[in-house]
DNA sequence: CGTGATATTGATTCCACTCAATATGAGTGG
DNA sequence: CCACTCATATTGAGTGGAATCAATATCACG
């Protein structure tokens, strides 16, 4: 649940007891199930529990790009906080299940502690950095590297939650998915399976992937797991985050009294010049 | 300065004078010139006043990824907040001026303003929805559709402090640039150019662009502005007054959303998945 | 008037796409 | 259990878009 991802970012006593009395709502998904759509209004949190989600753009012409891939443990919806519109399509990839956590729980949360204020942006900095690492894959990278460098990051960021045992795992991307996601066809991407494989790097069948040599692996694809985890690293260390001076603690915890905004619809301003 | 981009979310009368009463460091900056790099610590805000800059990943074999654009009006180091700890290389693509706006003044002004924070995060959005865009250009189109989206995308953002003359602009990235951004070479950028000029697009001299038919380039690049104005309607439309009791209230620029999103149709699937 | 950055053009190569023909299963029902 | 189907995966042949290599152009600038 929500507590999982959270605990990554060393929460302490009474955060944890806030957290387990947060109200939510437990569902069941299945494979190809929606969980919202772009444009769709949001009003909630979501926390996968158990299996695996992606987002995705269709274009006109019918194809789609995959932008994420979500495991069990991450947190979906960050963004739409506080514009409260749905950016992306996002299904689920397996049966599954989710928590779902209204935007106002999650409000009281955030307001009672910062640390969840910063867990949060942190989640949503490495949902950003995984984007760009796509983008330098697909744009910089061949075949090869490109899903060697997807594997890696998979396998990266399924040792939080197996530690053991990370170099087998189920990874339920179809080849049409792998494809969608890393911009390449299908074909090709069974063609660089074989080709990892004769090199003794990864083993795959059906949706079961073994990582056989995981070091050759990162190497080849130039991967790096510093945009996974060096926020992590860093809430880690500074507790309570460097600004915790004056203003940066009034921020949000209380804001007892906000500036009276009527809703004057005085706005446009002319913003001409250079 | 900061101002400007902050009418774009319907500001009011006591914010914009806490705007102005910030102090901030106005800087001038050369082209070339870094404005941090990765793993700095971030302290400060930046906001371009004038010249474009740019972020992007340099990877071990020396290429490099652009990873984004930024255009005067543009705030640069949102993401680093909470974290502080800058996340990419940035530097400017040509001459300008840069405010500095350190971050504990900008979290006064958060304090302050609800209206603000919603801003501060819309523009993060638009950053992550740009960043998706283009991986979507890389990934699923080819070079000239690749390119004409570019061109769209910058049009459409100079549309605001350029309202008049947009089809005519300074694009102040060399080729190598833009091959940079889009994955190409710097070879593919210029025939592509060609080929665009051919077919009474676009013009192109040094660094001066003209857009001799947006129309037509938008259509081929499958271009909609959607990604980039569509919080920036939420929050010229809704009237930023809470329901009044819970947390929320002070979170949110309050959206009393009724679903306005299609009605997320239970049923439809994902075209292709398991 | 050189010099160096930037851009154009041609020739060639190659990575990945497309088309097309099977394979391989998993699931279903007879 | 087998026959059928559908989704998924593999393999081959042919093609093409963009990369690379290389040779100029063009132009700003000292």
């Amino acid at each position: 649940m929500l507590k999982r991802l959270s605990a990554l970012v060393s929460l302490n006593d009474v955060e944890v007891e806030l957290l387990e009395s947060l109200t939510f709502e437990m569902r069941e998904v299945t494979a190809g199930e929606w969980l919202w759509h772009e444009g769709d209004s949001a009003e909630s949190l979501l926390v996968i529990s158990e299996g695996w989600g992606c987002s995705a753009r269709y274009l006109s012409d019918g194809s789609r790009q995959l932008l994420a891939t979500y495991l069990p443990g991450d947190i979906l919806g960050i963004f739409e906080l506080l514009s409260g519109i749905r950016r992306n399509d996002v299904s689920m990839l397996t049966d599954g299940r989710v928590c779902e956590y209204s935007y106002s729980s999650i409000f009281t949360l955030l307001t009672a502690s910062n640390r969840m204020r910063s867990a949060l942006f942190v989640i949503a900095n490495q949902h950003q950095a995984m984007l760009a690492e796509r983008l330098v894959s697909v744009a910089r990278r061949n075949a090869r590297e490109s899903l060697a460098h997807f594997l890696c990051e998979c396998r990266e960021r399924l040792l939080e939650f197996l530690p053991d045992d990370v170099d087998g795992f189920q990874l339920p991307l179809s080849q049409q998915d792998l494809a969608d996601a890393l911009g390449m066809s299908t074909v090709h991407i069974s063609r660089t399976f074989s080709a990892l494989a004769c090199q003794g790097l990864v083993r795959r069948h059906h949706f079961h992937m073994v990582i056989l040599d995981p070091q050759r692996l990162a190497e080849m694809a130039d991967f790096d797991d510093h945009y996974l985890n060096c926020d992590k690293r860093i809430l880690a260390t500074n507790t309570p985050i460097s600004f915790s001076d004056s203003a940066a603690a009034e921020w949000l915890p209380s804001m007892s009294h906000e500036s009276k905004g009527r809703p004057s619809a005085e706005g446009d301003e002319p913003t001409a010049s250079s």
